[in-house]
DNA sequence: CTGATGTATTTTGTATACAAGGATTGTACT
DNA sequence: AGTACAATCCTTGTATACAAAATACATCAG
């Protein structure tokens, strides 16, 4: 299997889910740009499979939203609007919310342990003003405490609503005056959580979403009025 | 195609969609068990289609939740456990919490009065006494709020988290005696969007969700031990 | 009688074949 | 030159074929 998007080729994955993570991926980095047609035999040709991976990975996209099916004309990469990033992040913002509140009621010692060493690695991935490592240390964070919510429905769903704003993920940490304040949220989050305290938890979840809100509404709308 | 599961027949829905559809209700009315294979040339049989349609409805199925993939063999219908019911109804809570909010802020004229008739047409339907009328108002009734969110993603999740509780949809309208506090919190909920009062709706919605839990948990308990 | 091994069957995973609907292009006619 | 119509090509939707893995079963040895 030649590539031209970077394929993981785990030997025993079967073939529809190397080729539904290959082109999640790609829609998802904006290497397939919203509205571009998948055609099944091209893509077929590219990752050097037959038709029948290639729609069972669509079907998947299709129904995680990535995807636009279109009768008898098959599918394209769903369209990126303002719209469709303040339904998703409306959505996060309360899960998030909700993640919060239930880190607070269950999170293990070890869990609190491991987030405390990911609130300091991220203090330490600011200091290094490299974005890519910032944004790791972000999203390693987060990660720990939707985990420490137990609840594997909503660590399924926020992921997904995660990756739907992954082209942005640089947007809301570019602004190097912010980062102060970034540590500062995340040291709220953290000391919340250990201190029980769900309402402050979740708010400080809130802000954290629609801080990150702003700026993505902000690149969406430069990126269609501007140049 | 002939037909076990009752089959919409849709002419112009491609048959991966009807089979979607027919596996889902199946799986939902508990038509196929928890724990059943889905073996795709014994359901290709039986549906009167190929396996191609069958494997790509399960693609869909698998990224809903509705069905378990075992490597190398196949498909089988998820388990329903408590732990997994709570995990949806805490999220749903949540989202629920969440559309009652926004219904305060979005709903529109034509949409307020809906919710007028819907309530009552609740209270006509409680005074049948027959449940699926109930429970069907009841549904009905909970849609217009969702939709009057205005957020399409939002509209999705909680459709699907729904579904995912569909086989107890009697379980929490079948104590007569909690009839006349169920029209109650409807009424609460229905004036406190019209007065736009966020606090108290999103109140409302939270408890009506707790009550749906108690009954669910109580039944799933029940079928476990005593039965 | 029990356990292990080899064979047969079943079932998935993948590829390909075939049919039908849409789109496109070219040509003829106004 | 522009529009309408027809032929062709392309793409999807569906069915089937083939291979490899897993399971079940039966036979044989201890």
């Amino acid at each position: 299997m030649q590539d031209d998007f970077n394929v993981q080729m785990n030997e025993f994955l079967p073939l529809r889910d190397v080729v539904f993570n290959t082109l999640r991926q790609a829609i998802l980095t904006g290497e397939l740009k919203p509205g571009e047609r998948l055609m099944e035999i091209h893509l077929a040709n590219k990752l050097g499979v037959s038709r029948t991976p290639i729609r069972e990975a669509i079907r998947k996209l299709e129904l995680e939203g990535l995807v636009t099916m279109i009768p008898r004309r098959g599918a394209e990469v769903a369209q990126i609007t303002e719209k469709s990033m303040t339904d998703v992040l409306e959505v996060r913002r309360a899960l998030d919310a909700l993640c919060a509140e239930l880190a607070c009621e269950r999170i293990t010692e070890a869990e609190t342990e491991q987030l405390h060493r990911a609130c300091e690695a991220f203090e330490a991935a600011v200091k290094t003003r490299d974005l890519k490592k910032i944004a790791r240390a972000d999203v390693q964070l987060h990660d720990i405490i939707v985990q420490a919510t137990g609840n594997q429905r909503l660590v399924q769903l926020v992921n997904n609503l995660s990756e739907q704003m992954y082209r942005y993920r640089f947007e809301y940490i570019k602004d190097a005056s912010q980062h102060q304040r970034l540590i500062e949220e995340h040291r709220i989050i953290y000391e919340s959580i250990v201190k029980k305290d769900r309402e402050t938890a979740s708010q400080a979840a809130r802000v954290h979403i629609d801080n990150q809100k702003k700026a993505i509404i902000a690149q969406i709308r430069s990126e269609k009025t501007g140049h």
